[in-house]
DNA sequence: TCGTGTGAACGAATTCACAGCG
DNA sequence: CGCTGTGAATTCGTTCACACGA
């Protein structure tokens, strides 16, 4: 398959989301110039993202809003549901179960972990919380495809260490640090501290 | 002042990070390698990325650790200690409210407000969350440098146009939204949704 | 000698511009 | 005529490679 850059998937995922918003406000169609509008970007972007996959537009029309949200669905893997599993189950990790967004795109929660025993047992949802102990057993046994990380820093890279011994295949870390995973394994970052800095510089020179 | 990309803000940012750890660890001096290889790039980059803001290494030595701290605190404008507002004191704000690393990093969250009465009032480690009505004339009067926007995407556009007009100059948007905002004010997303998708469609190409 | 600093080469991503189809 | 699809042009970012200074 030809290659495609880290930011066309993005900007898929967004045309994706705003699919959804003009699918919901009854569009039949929608033209690149207006999911540019709409996802901040240009119209030949989108033209030539979406060409990336093969050319399902009509001239002189645009786009199918539901044609295209099953393509783009197609595209990114979201046909299927996602098993995940969620390690640490701290403010952070309970905001984000209870994000059930996820659930709505195909995401979904299995098993929760965390090295605290005072949590462990505790009932989340219809969730129970299961021991750091647990983690690569039960990651196995439920063939969770990817994990959230939400844990300290100084332990993030022993859980996922874990968590890919059990065979996840994606990760998406919320800790602070640079995690290494062997070739293969899919790993995003999402660290507030680094946005928070980059809108510091972005503040500060001008 | 030079173009600086997105990316090299954001790498900046990260050396800022290992150069701390190498610090903490009694490191004295860093080369550019050194860094590359904690931080996942290369070392030509890393020389490319120091080397828009001046020459501040010694040949055949490497970087001072401490001057590099300084020189880098210095250039993402973080010498100074910035006033942060928290909006949307739901599950989401309040683990960013306890992620207290932020502080340590200079982001000192001032005010919070949520549009819910029942959390009104409510106590938060020292500070009362206040109502959505009393927004701008909080922001104008602590003199609030920027915000942590943390409420369901239908009503962020609301939220940020109001923070704008209280004089706010750099969001970081927690909701699924595309936010327009006016030139002079910066704006970072966080979607954890997107990064999913993301991992979806690494995982499911392969 | 070792590692920086940097022009030059390269490669990737975005934008332009227009032919072609509905 | 309007909007897609796409080569070509351009801009942007990264990597190479080497001269130079500590």
């Amino acid at each position: 398959m030809k290659k495609i850059s880290e930011s066309a998937v993005r900007r898929l995922s967004l045309y994706l989301r705003l699919l959804q918003e003009a699918d919901a406000a009854g569009a039949e169609t929608i033209s690149s110039g207006e999911l540019a509008d709409r996802g901040g970007t240009t119209s030949a972007q989108v033209r030539k993202d979406l060409s990336l996959f093969g050319s399902f537009g009509k001239r002189g029309l645009g786009y199918s809003v539901q044609e295209l949200l099953e393509r783009i669905r197609s595209i990114l893997g979201l046909q299927r549901e996602w098993r995940v599993a969620l390690v640490g189950a701290g403010k952070l990790g309970s905001a984000l179960f209870s994000y059930r967004d996820f659930e709505a795109r195909g995401f979904d929660i299995r098993a929760v972990f965390d090295a605290d025993p005072r949590k462990v047992g505790t009932q989340w949802g219809g969730l129970t919380i299961r021991a750091d102990e647990e983690m690569v057993g039960t990651v196995r046994a439920l063939e969770i495809d990817m994990a959230i990380v939400a844990v300290p820093a100084d332990v993030a890279q022993h859980v996922v260490d874990r968590l890919v011994s059990a065979g996840v295949r994606g990760v998406l870390n919320f800790a602070p640090a640079r995690l290494k995973v062997p070739a293969g394994v899919a790993l995003k970052n999402v660290d507030v501290t680094l946005e928070l800095e980059g809108l510091s510089f972005a503040v500060s020179s001008r």
